[in-house]
DNA sequence: ATGCCGGCGAGGCGCCGA
């Protein structure tokens, strides 16, 4: 079973690009983040003639995910269960599923902007209800993941040069405190491998050349509990579908299970 | 070559991203 997340920045721009990878790759699941429609434009039709159902919870311009699959979309939630507003908003920033064996959450964590802005705030208490909403999931004894973008490089080798981050958002010590206390409730961080160079970066930014001088991040996490991170046979960064026009500034995870 | 930002909704540009 193949299980991949990608941030795709605009799935209405990327839908070329989304269509030929799950048909190339063969992925089951895919968790989708940064739609940027509404749940109403979102490809759901496009996508149920390669044979791949969609949950989505998304409202417009902003934000967005879905999970797509084609091993079944079972016990559907939209939402953080519990999770903190924005400006009196609840933005469509998850949503989980079962698709045959394993339930999944596809996530895109508020990215917190500036530490001293609201939005970093924000980000804390989103991490602090995503925790209490997947404990009992994460314990449990049923393959379970959280995989999207979470906006934390979880280590400072999971960015291009820590120096250049001093003061900013995605590296705090709070940010990643936020993240233990996820794994605390009994999640691993599967770690991709990287096709080139020597560390799995996820994302790229556009400007100033990137993604040829390799100037990445590691963002986009997948989380899974024990059975889940058990059956994983292999784990990779898809960096090809980083490169030419087109491209979606971050790469999709690929995980493959044996279950 | 992977090559100098892209997407969106608004509206002739500003916001956002990390």
């Amino acid at each position: 079973m193949r299980i991949a997340t990608w941030n795709v920045n605009s799935v209405t721009a990327r839908l070329p690009r989304v269509l030929a990878w799950l048909e190339s790759t063969g992925t089951d699941v895919l968790c989708i983040q940064e739609t940027k429609t509404t749940a109403e434009q979102f490809p759901s039709e496009e996508l149920r003639e390669l044979g791949y159902e969609s949950a989505v919870n998304a409202t417009g311009r902003w934000n967005g995910v879905a999970v797509v699959s084609r091993v079944g979309l079972e016990d559907v939630v939209r939402g953080l269960p519990g999770g903190p507003e924005y400006e009196g908003v609840e933005e469509p920033r998850a949503v989980s599923a079962t698709c045959g064996p394993v339930r999944v959450w596809s996530v895109y964590v508020p990215n917190g902007r500036e530490v001293d802005h609201p939005h970093y705030a924000y980000k804390l208490q989103w991490f602090e209800a995503l925790r209490a909403a997947v404990a009992e999931d994460a314990a449990g004894g049923r393959p379970f993941a959280v995989l999207g973008d979470y906006n934390v490089a979880p280590t400072d080798d999971d960015v291009f040069d820590r120096s250049l981050f001093e003061g900013s958002t995605h590296v705090t010590e709070a940010e990643r405190a936020a993240l233990a206390a996820l794994r605390g409730t009994g999640l691993t961080d599967v770690v991709p491998r990287p096709l080139k160079y020597d560390h799995p970066f996820t994302y790229w930014d556009y400007r100033q050349l990137g993604f040829p001088k390799n100037r990445g991040m590691r963002i986009d996490l997948v989380y899974g509990n024990a059975p889940f991170s058990k059956a994983v046979t292999d784990a990779y960064v898809d960096r090809d579908e980083r490169k030419g026009k087109g491209a979606s500034d971050h790469a999709p995870v690929v995980v493959d299970l044996e279950v």
